[in-house]
DNA sequence: TCAGGCATGTAATCAGTTACATGATTAA
DNA sequence: TTAATCATGTAACTGATTACATGCCTGA
């Protein structure tokens, strides 16, 4: 274990040692997506599932107080809009202040570990024996599942960054969406080589 | 009470259509942990430090409630020891209803994508340009973070897994923590490689 | 006309973090 | 003797999910 001898100054929870917690990154979330155009707090919601789902969820229970909350420290601001006739929509946009606060926090270090509670890990975990009769259907679960997933992030990725000045022009979102697309790559191939790993088990 | 239409179903969080959320996963991990030998509550909080962090985390302000709650509902029993003279500790053990209850959940279905909260992974998002100047200092500081996180994780490796008796005997644990050195590795390879881009970028 | 999506909010609850609180044990 | 660790709990708060609630718009 990485020791931190702690004055406990602050004693938040680790792994290891490494420190985790952040506290409201919602606020900058918001900021964030609202730094790339304005969007309403509908769009913004439609953001998490489409858009940055992959690293950090919320809903609009969530979101449409926080952007009340940021429009009073004065970050954002809203104009009403008319979808139709009658049903008003409030537009938000970034404010000069609420740039500048995001962008102290994009400079700020980010020492913490990525949290991740990970369902199929954890039950992974509990399986003592490599002959336990659960585990090739578990893997073949998740690979089918993952293997969606990948697919939904190749179609994204063909969407968004088929050409050079596309990947140019949202840098970091390509950075970030190609990561991800490695990433389920690499997991679905040690998936399946555990699964194959299992069957030759079996079969001795 | 007045009507709306569209009574409960489960309208949970999604990213891409995936289902995310579960609830009370906490119960079930406190079980695994029994189900490997008898703990104190103590021992349990440095279990989610040591043993399972890397994919669930909790603190012993929310262990000891749901040590109680498992108690409650007969899933585990605890008897008094005494740690020198006075200092009395409970330790804890799983019922057969708990080891049922366990299993029934280790044998369900995982449908649920990995929940991650990836703060640097957000603000590489939002960043437009490779051109940043904050972003070499970034990546950088990501790569120092989880160059000690592979060292922490190799180290556990060698500590409980160096024969294959010991990977025969908690082949879960084993192939969770394997899986952890491989895909820190292959993110290390990634920041380095992104590294790297960035200063032939620069030097163009 | 009707289903699905657009649009915004609040309420109730649950999950998780941080701090408060206390005291014993061990080893330097 | 004193710091670190063992040991157990509760309180206060923040964060996140689920459900409640309402109403308009679009296209089949």
């Amino acid at each position: 274990m990485i020791s931190g001898k702690g004055q406990a100054k602050f004693c938040g929870p680790t792994i290891g040692g490494r420190a985790l917690a952040q506290r409201n990154v919602l606020q900058y979330v918001i900021l964030g997506l609202l730094s790339q155009h304005e969007r309403t707090g509908y769009e913004l919601s439609a953001a998490f599932t489409n858009e940055i789902g992959e690293f950090w969820q919320a809903q609009h229970s969530q979101i449409y107080p926080q952007l009340g909350k940021l429009e009073d420290q004065g970050f954002i601001q809203h104009e009403k809009a008319l979808a139709g006739k009658k049903l008003e929509k409030k537009v938000y946009r970034l404010t000069d202040s609420g740039r500048t606060y995001l962008n102290d926090w994009v400079g700020d270090a980010t020492t913490a570990l990525p949290v991740t509670k990970d369902e199929f890990a954890l039950k992974l975990f509990f399986i003592k024996d490599a002959s336990d009769p659960r585990l090739p259907g578990m893997l073949q679960e998740q690979i089918d599942l993952h293997q969606e997933w990948l697919a939904h992030l190749t179609v994204r990725m063909g969407d968004l960054f088929t050409n050079a000045t596309q990947r140019a022009a949202n840098f970091g979102h390509y950075l970030v969406l190609s990561r991800a697309v490695e990433r389920e790559t690499d997991y679905l191939r040690w998936l399946q080589e555990t699964a194959a790993g299992l069957s030759r088990k079996d079969h001795q």
